[in-house]
DNA sequence: CTAAATCCTTTACGCGCGTAAATTTTTGAT
DNA sequence: ATCAAAAATTTACGCGCGTAAAGGATTTAG
């Protein structure tokens, strides 16, 4: 390993005794060149570290090997943790994935958007905000960037939608906390940001309709990200006032019931399913952290796995070329059955 | 606003009637041309919609205006929550941060090196992995790059180092533990990842032993990053075996602390300082989630502003070509109160 | 072994912009 | 109005690479 330091391509090329053409084409595609030529290409970069300026790569090029990936808030765990999946499924298919994160804030998510134009991606895979979203500036973005829009749908924006199956992940928690207890009340943000909140809204109320219970929705103030206080002090307010007409409480999404839980105990109230527990508590989401909780959440997890493999291979059939009609995909979750509930 | 589409910075320059050396001039530095020039570039900007073709503009300069900011693991809050105020830092500085996790995993970590150093940044601010890191990989990398360490210290790599002061961490809240009830033990992992995690034993034993009483330090097993559960399962043996010789328990960081929180809870012991807890568990870090255990967690929490100002401004010098000896800044942590200790 | 197909080389141009040098225009103070 | 300083313009080259065209070399098929 020599490792001497190549200036340009024309240096690499005239060192591996191959011509500057024929070594482009080999960083283009590998397997498009002779076993032959591409080994001693190999060789050659085994000895010297080179790598194409990608600047210049990227000036020559209509579509770049970047992906981008934004999310609305990376400090939420549950993005963090979908963005990583998502991230290691480009780089495993070769392209490069550059993550963002709107930061919870509409004008930060134009901007994002409006920086990553500027990138020229190949694509983009985008969870919206969601209701604060500038709908004018996702459209925009959509026409100019083959964008696959996950976790929070936006009606036929896009290529295509794919997240969890909301409807699902509502009524079959529900269905199993009406088989072991009390039928639950909802507890949900009045202003919820993100649109899944609705979907699981009207799930839960079909849900207990089917059921023959009646529904309980317990929508609390407060605005914004914060959304374990929101659910504190909407706990706190709404346990006070005995709004919660039944002893569970199925919120509306994990961090919600992780404010709820706070609120419980800081009320002396005994959360689980046991005989000396006074009210159950169930989430959803599958929160990385709420495995952790006291008592730890029951909830319905997102298939992460199946969520990204679909939406990383969605986007990339559409870059490589495939028309497909507007189709939103949604993927069942997983009930994490715990002590809260 | 006509918004016409402009293809380059020619077709922008004669169309705002000015020179395209010039208009390159303006966008370098808009207030290096005068400012009736400015006002005109400014009004076709209006008018049109352009920017500089970034890589086309890479290509030909020195030093991009891209700042590289890499933590560990981003599904772990602190470190998104950190990597946000950098983020937000070097915006409002007019560069372009980009953000990435290596995952937890010495291997993505040098392949984010890698990556990064193609992307000819102006500088990186790096959160090395710790322990397992390529010491290597990142020392290369810094006679490259110019890099500011933060969070985890490595001698005399890079620029220089901003982080917390572990010592006073640790030394701050076992003197607020002694004051108020028995004293800690202090709970770690055996095989930490962080280098901190060392500081803060060594500053216990030290603390303890200037307050004049019995350090206990119980070390538990466990690899990885995923410490609540390490927590979880080394808490329940420490438990059960009678391993932590008071009822006061110092962890090494919140996310431990967490995972013993946890584990309290399982056995039924009560977490707290009423009289009728069982267990007095302190964290430190000032998790974002530590406010919303069970009970909520007493900590000591970064200062998250002032760490990432120091680390950024210092990065900023010294891209402005200031020559500094290399120089480790700790700042002090701030004490959280609350039910758990 | 010959012909056809494949792969490589040479040559050349263009991408969009930074930047330097020489020249012209504008500015602001006298 | 005069003149030096400041700023803009013109001209020109280079960055590192993609890519096209034409011809030569090598491989594969028959």
């Amino acid at each position: 390993m020599t490792k001497t330091k190549i200036r340009n391509m024309e240096e690499f090329a005239a060192i591996s005794g191959i011509s500057r053409p024929t070594v482009s084409k080999y960083f283009n595609d590998p397997s498009s060149v002779r076993p032959k030529t591409r080994e001693r290409i190999e060789a050659a970069l085994r000895e010297h570290t080179y790598r194409p300026n990608i600047y210049a790569v990227n000036q020559n090029r209509k579509l770049t090997k970047t992906i981008g990936i934004v999310v609305p808030l990376l400090v939420d765990p549950y993005f963090a943790e979908i963005a990583r999946t998502l991230e290691e499924r480009c780089i495993r298919a070769g392209y490069r994935p550059t993550l963002f994160s709107a930061h919870g804030s509409a004008a930060h998510e134009a901007e994002v958007l409006d920086n990553l134009r500027a990138l020229k991606p190949a694509g983009v895979l985008l969870a919206p905000l969601g209701r604060t979203s500038d709908r004018a500036a996702l459209e925009a973005f959509c026409r100019d960037v083959p964008t696959l829009i996950f976790d929070s749908s936006v009606d036929e924006l896009g290529l295509a939608f794919v997240g969890s199956d909301n409807v699902q992940f509502t009524t079959h928690i529900a269905d199993y906390l009406c088989r072991t207890g009390e039928p639950p009340c909802f507890f949900e943000m009045k202003t919820p940001a993100n649109p899944n909140a609705h979907r699981r809204r009207q799930a839960y109320i079909n849900a207990m309709e089917s059921f023959g219970h009646t529904s309980h929705v317990v929508s609390v103030d407060g605005e914004g990200w914060g959304i374990e206080e929101i659910g504190r002090l909407g706990g706190h307010d709404a346990l006070a006032r005995g709004r919660f007409a039944t002893n569970t409480v199925l919120c509306s999404n994990d961090r919600l019931a992780i404010g709820l839980l706070t609120a419980c105990y800081e009320r002396g109230l005994r959360v689980g399913r046991g005989p000396d527990d006074a009210i159950r508590v169930a989430g959803q989401d599958g929160h990385p952290h709420s495995r952790f909780t006291c008592p730890p959440l029951t909830t319905i997890s997102h298939d992460y796995d199946t969520v990204s493999a679909t939406a990383v291979s969605a986007l990339f059939r559409a870059i490589e070329g495939s028309v497909e009609p507007w189709k939103s995909t949604r993927i069942e979750g997983k009930l994490l059955m715990r002590d809260s509930a």
